[in-house]
DNA sequence: ATATTTGTTCGGTAAATTACGAATAAATTG
DNA sequence: CAATTTATTCGTAATTTACCGAACAAATAT
């Protein structure tokens, strides 16, 4: 899965962000992320229809391609946008569509 | 898997639209045709190094979350990007990352 | 010290994705 | 009509994703 000489960086970044967000759930966890500014997964585990394990697998899967980030507040987390990344994903989205 | 009232149509559309974006080859055909309007496929089985019936999957993929579309001009096929939809991609993510 | 709260990790299953080569389809060229 | 060109579809295998409930870990509260 290796093709370093014909895809450049910024494809397979992109890419990798594009990926984080090709779920309902994700989007929606960014979406609410970006709008006010944080929260526990507690919060969204009352509001969503899914087992609280999963949310986690959706939540480690963000974490993983950089977008967003926990912060612990024993007992609970407290998650954020990593806006360094969250900026270059904006970024690197709003170059690639403009064109 | 239906989050019905939980994640709007919106978070929905880019996520699929999203997860259409999430592979490199499948960046690379975008950003190809964002550029220069349209190609072959046999374009680009020359350039990638991927097997023609992996090419054409991605393709397919593409198809089906609505964002290329492919014009018969036998024998070749002359894939554009679908305006429409790509439009509308645009306008959803621009709007998801202005926040 | 024990119980409670909060989230992650584990184990398992089903479905989707990625990849390839071979077979097929459809049109053109010789 | 046969051979060639072009791209899709089929068959198959390996990997990843999505999902759940149960078990676990870590800190707080009783």
């Amino acid at each position: 899965m290796e093709y370093e000489e014909y895809i450049t960086e910024r494809q397979k970044r992109l890419a990798r962000y594009a990926k984080a967000m090709g779920h309902p759930i994700r989007m929606y966890v960014l979406e609410l992320l970006s709008r006010q500014s944080c929260c526990y997964s507690g919060d969204l585990t009352e509001i969503l229809p899914i087992a609280k394990s999963t949310l986690s697998q959706h939540l480690k899967e963000l974490k993983e391609a950089g977008l967003i980030q926990g912060e612990i507040q024993a007992p609970r987390i407290k998650y954020c946008l990593n806006w360094e990344n969250w900026n270059e994903a904006k970024e690197l989205f709003k170059h690639f569509m403009s064109d």
